[in-house]
DNA sequence: GCCGTTTTCGGCCCGACTGTTTTCAGTCG
């Protein structure tokens, strides 16, 4: 896939003539490079077929550029505009306060081309001297190029979920009438840059004054009447937004985003002859919609869009089509088929996790602990399988509401064995396969070495299919397309994993997946009872991924999932 | 540079806040 290679260059070029004051042929380059980067097809295919032109946002001259690129690794136009500006431009943006505008100025005036030498110039107090630049602009500079120097991540989902809900609280003890939880938290985003906060209510200034005064605030980046930000002790933004009740569903529609939706809702109120913002859907001076985003999306004649779909990847066709998926629900999910217990590296009992799923509403679970050689991981040898074969048989016995499954989570070695033998397999009901070493390989055996799991009779789910984690390892190389194929005739699950730094597969590779015509189970893999709730991050993820309940095995009710399964 | 349910030319999303400005440019989302 040079899919990302090929988007990263055209935004590099956006950066680049963004300096120069380009405005309109930025945004056609960055619109082209959204298409690429989130393009369900390899960019080398849509080229052989010779249909670069009719994808969005891409015409005659960025279609040669992509060919280029495609041929030679690199584009002469882009080396061009690089040595105009032989700069590091990302790292630079990346200070809070610095954009193509300034960075071309601290260029030409004072040579600054990385972050050493734009810390320098400001120690020097060089950069107050320029024009439009001061004191203030100077000391900001330096504030947040330590910031900037860290290099902070974007946050994980899981981790900033939590946060965010504990901060909506705290403001809701206030004298408001609504508060929301926007931006990429609100699309479930796997990762989070900021958390963004709509408020309503009567007493502007007792939330302003409350918000930038939290236990958690480190900093106060902006405090306006209707707008504040803060940044937390952890180095997490936190935007805060007052509105009208009368806006409240434009407002959070517009905060809600994508940027890049956002943008073409707007182009779309236009060419009906209204204006779309944040405070309403206008026509002339008048507001005639805005209270509630339903009542936005009918007015421009669209579908509600859910917020999980908010990514421009099609979804504004689609809602004006009448043709969006209806998304699997967050309580359609009916059991959790894979968790690990204090048998193998979990740290809870088979009870407590059993227990935690009942009242988490499912009628079933699957115990999946670690077999064969993963030492590390506290593996059950066979004898202990059959130990934990008769526990849970007991255990089923005792319990009322809901069903607990046989399985186990076995490793596919090097060649594509399985490390349990089939006269054990054969008598559980859940076998879920993962590849646990061996990442390196290449991509032709790591590919081979899932179909024949896959191939294998008694393998029920492939885990973590793509073995990504987030910040940590990426993806193997895969034949995704020949994985779809192969768990589509063979009827093997493909697994939405839960745990917040996989996801896996993730939301781009599920929709692939479901078009074509694979079926998924999303597990949490929790190796503990409080991580069984990590669910919803995976729904989640399956729901940005277009899936359907009809998709989405564990939305079955148990004697139909017991009938697919075998 | 792209695009077309008014258009093959003339548009291209829009507002809050800050700092450095006497009226606005730049940044951000």
């Amino acid at each position: 896939m040079k899919n990302t290679k090929v988007a990263a260059i055209l935004n590099r070029i956006a950066d680049l003539l963004e300096m120069d004051g380009v405005d309109f042929r930025t945004k056609a380059y960055r619109r082209a490079a959204h298409t690429v980067e989130f393009l369900s097809q390899d960019i080398e295919d849509v080229r052989d077929e010779g249909k670069l032109e009719e994808l969005p946002g891409i015409g005659k001259s960025i279609s040669r550029k992509i060919e280029e690129i495609l041929d030679t690794g690199t584009l002469q136009y882009y080396e061009n505009l690089k040595k105009e500006f032989p700069l590091d431009f990302e790292a630079l943006a990346a200070v809070e306060g610095l954009g193509p505008r300034t960075i071309k100025l601290l260029y030409n005036k004072l040579g600054i081309k990385n972050l050493q030498d734009l810390e320098r110039a400001a120690k020097r107090h060089k950069i107050r001297r320029l024009p439009g630049m001061g004191y203030k602009k100077e000391h900001q500079i330096l504030e947040n190029l330590k910031i900037a120097k860290k290099g902070t991540d974007r946050i994980l989902l899981g981790q900033i979920l939590p946060l965010a809900e504990d901060i909506k609280e705290e403001i809701e003890k206030l004298d408001v009438s609504r508060v929301e939880i926007a931006g990429s938290i609100r699309r479930m985003q796997e990762t989070i840059g900021d958390i963004d906060l709509l408020v309503v209510t009567d007493k502007p200034k007792q939330v302003m004054d409350y918000f930038t005064s939290m236990n958690l605030v480190d900093d106060v980046i902006t405090r306006g009447s209707l707008k504040s930000s803060v940044r937390l002790k952890n180095g997490v933004q936190v935007d805060l937004r007052l509105f009208k009740e009368s806006s409240f569903g434009s407002a959070l529609l517009y905060f809600t985003g994508s940027k890049e939706t956002n943008v073409m809702m707007r182009r779309i109120a236009i060419r009906k002859g209204m204006k779309l913002n944040e405070y309403g859907v206008y026509r002339g001076e008048k507001q005639v919609a805005g209270k509630t985003e339903e009542e936005v999306f009918r007015k421009l004649g669209m579908q509600y869009i859910e917020p999980e779909l908010r990514e421009n990847r099609g979804e504004i066709e689609a809602s004006i089509n009448d043709e969006l998926p209806e998304l699997v629900k967050y309580s359609e999910i009916h059991g959790d088929l894979q968790m690990h217990t204090n048998w193998s590296d979990g740290s809870d009992s088979i009870l407590k996790m059993a227990q935690t799923a009942d009242k988490l509403g499912y009628e079933y679970m699957a115990v999946t602990d670690h077999t064969g050689r993963l030492k590390i991981a506290n593996a059950m040898a066979e004898d202990r399988i059959k130990k934990q074969i008769k526990e849970i048989n007991r255990l089923n016995q005792e319990l009322d509401g809901i069903t607990v499954l046989r399985g186990v989570e076995v490793n596919v070695d090097s060649r594509g064995k399985l490390d349990v033998a089939h006269d054990v397999l054969k008598n559980l009901d859940v076998v879920v396969a993962a590849v646990h070493s061996g990442f390196r390989q290449d991509r032709e055996k790591l590919t081979a070495r899932i179909l024949s799991a896959m191939e294998n009779e008694d393998v029920n789910i492939i885990a973590h299919p793509t073995g990504r984690k987030i910040h940590y390892r990426r993806a193997y190389e895969l034949d995704l397309e020949g994985i779809f194929e192969t768990s589509r005739d063979t009827g093997t699950f493909l697994e939405v994993n839960s745990q917040p730094n996989r996801l896996d597969l993730k939301d781009t590779n599920i929709r692939r997946a479901v078009y074509a015509g694979c079926k998924l189970m999303i597990n949490t893999d929790a190796h503990s009872a409080n991580q069984l709730s990590n669910m919803k991050l995976g729904v989640a993820t399956a729901r940005r991924g277009w899936a359907e309940s009809k998709d989405i095995i564990n939305t079955l009710p148990l004697k139909k999932f017991e009938k697919v399964l075998n």
